[in-house]
DNA sequence: ACTAGCACCTGATCGC
DNA sequence: TGCGATCAGGTGCTAG
């Protein structure tokens, strides 16, 4: 669910409010979440407890707490994860999963279908080794450009599945994939071989447009299952033009936007201004 | 090595 | 009112 504005709005509220806290309890309340941290839910418990949070780092839909013993709190939300700061009165919400207690509050992971989860990244404060192979995202200043177009060429897949491959570029999911392709005018199927640099280059300027537009509307939220540290939705369902639009006229040509199934999901375009050649 | 497809979950909605 | 099918913003594993 949440792609790269929403996960940095979400990492910024972390920065102002859980960085220089000390942990003084954790609770796992459901083990699905945290799958991937082999030692277990209690080992999970015991490491975390009586650690400062030392700062807040996102690289694409990733993010992690640096901690004082080297050791970082990796987090992914899934499709439907949260993290929530509360006031340790505040009512439980329904798929709480885990509990991490702070003098004067609580962080909260929270998340209804569980694809989301949290693991302690033995030595990874600087870049967890889980996520070695996660790409820098386009927003990130040692993005490789040339690199992303290089590769792309080189594949016969089509450039959304392409966009969508955090090997090769991270942070875009399936809202902002289709965004960018209606402003790039790129159909989703065409093969990357197919694809002038050029185009591809304007392509990326078109991602880091729509995240950083998005990102400064607080993210994009079509229900209570996004939202930021706080409980609050973002705004940028508003300026979306093809995602979510079937049926409904191009804001560029009038054309109605179409909408196909795509790798057990969906994908919208406007057949005008995005033509498979 | 690359690629496509599926598994992993819960819940809301829609048609019958 | 109930039931099954479908859909939802992602990633990792695996079989070709």
């Amino acid at each position: 669910m949440p792609e790269l504005p929403e996960v940095e709005v979400v990492r910024l509220g972390l920065a102002r409010q859980v960085v220089g806290s000390v942990v003084s309890a954790v609770a796992v309340l459901h083990d699905r979440p945290v799958r991937r941290f082999e030692a277990g839910p209690r080992a999970f418990e015991a490491e975390l407890t009586g650690r400062r949070i030392e700062g807040a780092r996102r690289r694409g839909k990733y993010l992690w707490l640096p901690l004082d013993d080297g050791n970082a709190l990796l987090v992914h939300l899934g499709m439907s994860g949260q993290m929530l700061v509360r006031e340790a009165q505040h009512p439980d919400e329904r798929h709480l999963r885990v509990r991490v207690s702070m003098p004067e509050k609580e962080l909260r992971f929270v998340d209804q279908r569980m694809f989301g989860g949290l693991l302690l990244s033995h030595g990874g404060a600087e870049l967890p080794r889980e996520i070695v192979h996660i790409a820098r995202d386009p927003l990130d200043p040692e993005f490789d450009s040339d690199e992303f177009v290089s590769r792309v060429r080189r594949s016969r897949s089509g450039i959304k599945r392409q966009l969508l491959d955090q090997t090769k570029v991270s942070g875009v999911g399936n809202i902002y994939a289709d965004e960018s392709l209606w402003r790039a005018r790129l159909h989703g199927q065409l093969p990357g071989e197919q694809i002038s640099a050029t185009a591809l280059l304007q392509l990326l300027d078109c991602v880091r447009e729509v995240m950083s537009e998005a990102l400064g509307q607080g993210g994009t939220s079509f229900d209570a299952l996004y939202v930021n540290v706080n409980g609050q939705s973002g705004q940028f369902d508003r300026s979306l033009r093809a995602y979510g639009r079937a049926g409904q006229p191009c804001a560029r040509c009038g054309s109605l936007i179409r909408r196909v199934a795509f790798m057990n999901r969906s994908s919208f375009f406007c057949p005008s201004c995005q033509p498979l050649p």
